[in-house]
DNA sequence: GGCAGACATGAAATGGGTTTCATAGCCAGC
DNA sequence: GCTGGCTATGAAACCCATTTCATGTCTGCC
């Protein structure tokens, strides 16, 4: 059961298969019998041009990837939709690899990717939250781009100088930290996100700067790191408030580290934001899901995605691209905050 | 800039062409000091095969496809999970297409998929739900699967007899309509999905088929569609509230629509499951997020992503592949649901 | 010593398109 | 009537691998 190619059908057509080319691409005139005659046995055959033949001599897949630690954590697929879409439009069809968080996967996709000639990676997560990236992963990463367009969504690689889409991490937490000192809050705490990371890092550093600003500190037993997951968001939150003197809002490093906590603080007779706030961060769809409601930092997801594809178009086709794209994250004020308790 | 192709690396090493290939796959055996040379100048070029040139001989891409309608609904990252890990193991790398919910792009993609020479294309949700799905949008994947394996995921083409991998979605809608009627209640409520799609379908009519075998019905202004959104549950449970004698269980058509429905309830003052129960279906991370926890129905989604990955791969190596396979799903008893009121 | 068979290697065909360059036919203008 | 300039078309080169078939060399065995 051979495939049909140009060749059977220019000819059943009675023509060269330059000719056959020519119909299916438009690159040049036919005569307007010759053309009919070509598309009529093309649609009786129901043939479609080989797109392995056409992208070897042609140089273009029409194809890019992204790379994700975790598609069932749904920042993700936010930030795909908003890439896929902007992909159809330019005329990119989408790989999506999905390393499971082990950089090794990243590795082998890595290679997988270049020879399959994809025409842009999208990297978003894993390796390029590492604070400390080992050299030789940085060095593949570089590598590649070196071939293809590389963009950075919400990452970065020390002195690589590659591509970056992101969101100023740092300043939504000092929003997030500014609205319950503003609140009258003075009993703070972070938690959540792996220590490793700089998703976490950067937001730590905000809140304590935000929380110094105002004669505060962050204590080192109201810093806890864990998963980015509902389930550590609970733990953590669980740990704090054994402590003795509990913090009276909490900002957590992420929307599902928020929804643990809010259960944990629900679980234990607390009152959500009467006894305790409560921060998230993402303003992923749970955040309305959840009871009360949760006061988080949106940063514009999807947009992310649009613009990652959007650079790697714009260096295919040699037109001017920003190196790096920062978002401003904002705060949006919804039900699991409220007045520090003791002030009215 | 050009790339670098094995006829660079056979003049660099001063062999053949022929030989460098049989270095890359081993084919043949190449003597030792050959073999060295050549991987040398591999390794200085940092040479990669190109996968267009070789796939193009070999007919063989390693590349498979899904189509979801929408990768933010936190079902298709599941699926797509199970899918692409086994796919990783089996040598595939994954298009992930998103249809937006469109049928037109499901077909561009199937065009576009088709020209790509994908190995396989596993099709979920969309159009495969659609009770009565057009005959040319059944046509368009029927002849698909013609050149292309096609397994369809919880879904079904009228008479297409194509592959099948499904939940028995009816089955445990039963169980959760049991569940219901074991705990006494006897006022109860189906909301949620559109009302065109088999899933929706199945359920409701699983759920009927229940509530008739305990001398039960199942009244028209107790059975509202919509979309399977957290907002949807919301609204279509408060329409439930709003009547005069209201239900005190609701079977939901998805987590989604199930906590949207407990949001709705909770914010009405009513205690659930004290003054009405809840059940979900789907078992997604959600169900557990939610206060209360939720009951639901779980199905194996992994598998169901695998399963289909692994009949792609029977079918293009000549095993034997089951055409339909169905898996059971259970139900999880959780908070949301208890005894009806007034039954002690 | 001679020949079969194993081993190592290469030339050329192949896959299915696109593109360059050449050619043929036709008309207008002088 | 001849030439310049279009338009329409085709032959062949090219993209970059894999694979078949052929060739040459070496070894083993009778």
């Amino acid at each position: 059961m051979k495939n049909i190619t140009i060749y059977d059908i220019a000819k059943e057509a009675d023509v060269s298969v330059t000719t056959v080319s020519r119909v299916l691409n438009g690159t040049a005139p036919v005569k307007a019998s010759t053309k009919e005659a070509v598309l009529r046995v093309i649609e009786k055959h129901k043939f479609q041009p080989n797109a392995l033949a056409r992208s070897l001599i042609k140089k273009e897949t029409g194809t890019i990837a992204m790379i994700v630690p975790d598609i069932t954590n749904p920042f993700f697929p936010e930030v795909f939709w908003g890439s896929e879409n902007e992909a159809r439009e330019k005329g990119y069809t989408f790989f999506l690899c999905n390393s499971a968080g082990e950089y090794g996967r990243e590795s082998e996709y890595l290679s997988i990717l270049r020879e399959k000639r994809v025409e842009g990676i999208i990297f978003v997560g894993g390796r390029i939250n590492l604070a400390n990236c080992p050299p030789e992963l940085v060095q593949e990463v570089v590598d590649t781009a070196k071939g293809i367009p590389v963009v950075l969504v919400n990452g970065h690689l020390a002195k690589s100088q590659l591509h970056r889409v992101y969101t100023d991490e740092a300043a939504g937490a000092a929003l997030a930290a500014q609205h319950v000192i503003d609140l009258g809050h003075r009993e703070i705490a972070f938690i959540g996100g792996m220590e490793e990371l700089t998703t976490t890092i950067q937001k730590v550093k905000a809140v304590k700067r935000k929380l110094e600003e105002h004669g505060l500190g962050l204590r080192k037993d109201r810093l806890l790191f864990g998963e980015f997951s509902i389930t550590a968001g609970r733990e953590l939150m669980a740990k704090l408030l054994e402590q003795a003197d509990r913090p009276t809002a909490v900002i957590c490093v992420n929307d599902f580290t928020a929804i643990g906590a809010i259960k944990a603080a629900t679980e234990r007779g607390l009152r959500i934001p009467d006894d305790i706030s409560i921060v998230g961060f993402d303003d992923s769809p749970l955040s309305t899901a959840v009871i009360p409601e949760l006061t988080t930092v949106t940063q514009n997801t999807n947009e992310l995605g649009k613009l990652a594809v959007e650079r790697i178009y714009q260096i295919n086709n040699g037109l001017p691209a920003k190196r790096s794209t920062v978002l401003q994250p904002k705060l949006v004020v919804r039900q699991s905050t409220g007045r520090a308790p003791g002030m009215a």
